[in-house]
DNA sequence: ATAGGAGAGTTGTAAAAGCCAACCATTGGA
DNA sequence: TCCAATGGTTGGCTTTTACAACTCTCCTAT
């Protein structure tokens, strides 16, 4: 394996193939995954139990998600009785969330059935292949805050 | 790095929550990559121009969309005069899609800045590690086709 | 031949998820 | 004290998708 341009060029043209067509069965794969909770919902509330105590402007920033996309998803979980809102009491602008007993509750079974999912799929991998694909894809992700903000946003 | 049953469950970990992190990121910045080829018609296209000749159903299997959704993104890319449908002769329940020429150009500028923004972001990277990670993601991804229908679906 | 099933695409309908803009309430300085 | 900034909600609208019902074409087994 050559370490000239060519080989390069196309590497980079395999990942950028494959890393899009990844996005695009994502979503398509986990709707399925678990129907009772909206993917999206699923999404934030993990973030929800993750950061506990994080508010509605913080979601939106991390995922890149309007601010009343994320009111209206917040507000779907809450209907569910999945989070709560707590108003702040230093400062009355600000909800700060949690998850519900049945919130914890809902993200373990998701939670438990991705990653069944993923380790059936990745059950032929060896160790060590394993642990050179994540290492790069961390490096991947990692590489996305910085950068020019107004230049090319890196997919 | 020993080849331990810890060692393995970790980067099965990190790769399930680095893949995810990608794929709910992965929309919002596609979107603002190119805002004037709708996003999804530019994979579809891109696709088309790759394999010229496919049909719909190969598109919706590819990126396990509905028939219906690829067949209304095809409307739309045919309305923007992106591609052709021209009927097999040989069978004409199917319609072998081709670009035109406006699509191929529409898919060589949005293309240059996806690839600049790849190349930017990927800039550190040795072509050996491009192209282990290039191996890497083709083979998860193909691992996707077949597996038991029913069981877990994979993300 | 021919009836029935499988494959390719289209259309109707409905829902999810997103954005923008206008808006209210609170806070923390000039 | 007034006013810009911050956090959040609501209204209106678009895009993207899925499911189901339907048409048309092809193939195969009777």
């Amino acid at each position: 394996m050559p370490d000239t341009a060519g080989e390069r060029e196309e590497s980079l043209d395999v990942i950028e193939r494959e890393l899009t067509a990844f996005a695009r069965r994502a979503r398509a794969a986990a709707a399925r995954l678990h129907p009772e909770l909206p993917l999206v919902s699923y999404t934030l509330l993990s973030h929800i139990d993750d950061r506990q105590g994080c508010r509605a402007t913080d979601l939106a920033a991390h995922y890149m998600l309007d601010k009343s996309t994320v009111s209206r998803q917040i507000a779907t979980l809450e209907k569910l009785g999945l989070v709560e809102r707590h108003p702040d009491p230093t400062d009355h602008r600000i909800q700060v969330l949690h998850p519900t007993e049945a919130g914890t509750q809902a993200l373990a079974s998701t939670q438990a059935s991705r990653h069944a999912a993923y380790q059936q799929r990745l059950a032929e991998w060896t160790a060590d292949d394993l642990a050179r694909f994540a290492e790069y894809l961390l490096r991947y992700n990692a590489a996305g805050g910085a950068s020019t903000p107004g230049t090319g946003t890196p997919l």
